[in-house]
DNA sequence: ACCTGAACACCGTTCAAGT
DNA sequence: ACCTGAACACCGTTCAAGT
């Protein structure tokens, strides 16, 4: 028999957070969790309305985290440091990154920073619907980053990433040389980003320098 | 009774498409497919080894009509041509989008898109690990396009997708205006991108000035 | 207020059998 | 070669009932 009051939600999205972690976002059952708890999945549905509520606020609490870039910071570091501390939020976590991206703008500090970012675009010449795509793309960015990064595979259990990993690169090894040259060549880093931090380093920086090029463009209109 | 031979790989996969534009990539069940040709869900095991093979020939008969860029461009044209060729490819069938990202470096247009790319990004100074990381980004980026069109709500069902736009905009709009004074203003455009196409352009136009900056930058040292 | 138990309508997939 | 039929191990969720 089991102890009343043993569930609650924050403690029920800590195990998410965990199943997630360990088994990626599709592993994450209503009754799997139930079964953590030794409850009936039923059990889970006073405490959240139904699994779509539950993923919501895994994702919210993931967002938790997020912090806030000084305010002192003009547009090109504003945008690079809001990039960073969503992607850091996200690698934390990286199964959750599609979760985070659903729900930071439900989240008090992920408003605040879209504010701020807008704000800050508009302040170097941004249009409304400019501004709001770029802060849209930052998000999409973002998560793609952290859910494809090369070598991670979050959709795979980890158990599983090195055979996986190892099939991709045969696969891509057995193209035809006389053809495919840059391919093979490049297939190592397809398959493995190598080391994670300049992967995304090297995404943010590609991402900041559009959005100056474009901050350039407008303001010499 | 049915008649034998009326299911074939091309047919099943052509319906499967006609389910996820009409109803979203979770729509797209074995049983589903099976239903619509009167037959019974085994009867697609004999043509696909699993769903994930279905998935895999959906998202190559989608890639199929990738086209290649000129190839006298530049690296700055090529890849825009190359990104805009891609999203135009996802458009057609926006929530094939992931499977089209998955599918292709096993179509054979995909790989020579990809060769192409690798090889101008190599004539520019690129890396095998900067370029490997660009033409990822690429990819990832143009799925990420397609699939968070503000205003498309890809997961969602054609019909409902007016509420839940309502709903997110009534969200927005809810929020303090001492506070959030750019956020509500934006509300409009970040829950619909308006012009699709602008939408895009922006979108390439951004990675495309990235990749371009880097370039400079890979020249200079 | 918080959880159980039985049931329902779904999944993908196996395995043996029909024609 | 191509498909059926019954079965299995899963899902999320409803609804009524227990304590």
């Amino acid at each position: 028999m089991k102890a009343k009051n043993s569930l609650n939600p924050a403690l029920v999205v800590k195990r998410a957070i965990a199943i997630v972690d360990s088994d990626g976002l599709d592993a994450l059952t209503v009754r799997k969790v139930a079964d953590e708890f030794g409850v009936t999945p039923m059990a889970l549905y006073w405490h959240f309305a139904n699994k779509e509520a539950l993923l919501a606020s895994v994702g919210d609490a993931v967002v938790a985290d997020l912090r806030m870039p000084a305010a002192s910071l003009g547009l090109e570091d504003y945008i690079r440091e809001a990039m960073t501390s969503l992607i850091d939020v996200m690698r934390a976590h990286p199964s959750t990154a599609p979760l985070v991206a659903q729900q930071i703008m439900q989240n008090e500090t992920g408003r605040d920073l879209t504010e701020a970012c807008l704000e800050r675009l508009a302040q170097n010449g941004f249009t409304v619907e400019k501004s709001a795509a770029v802060v849209h793309y930052a998000m999409q960015i973002a998560m793609t980053l952290v859910s494809g990064e090369p070598g991670a595979e979050i959709a795979v259990k980890p158990t599983e990433r090195q055979t996986v990993r190892a099939e991709k690169l045969a696969v891509l090894l057995s193209l035809p040389e006389d053809r495919y040259p840059r391919l093979r060549a490049a297939a190592p880093a397809m398959i493995d980003c190598g080391d994670s931090d300049d992967y995304y380093a090297s995404g943010i920086d590609i991402f900041v320098a559009g959005v100056m090029a474009e901050a350039r463009a407008l303001a010499d209109a």
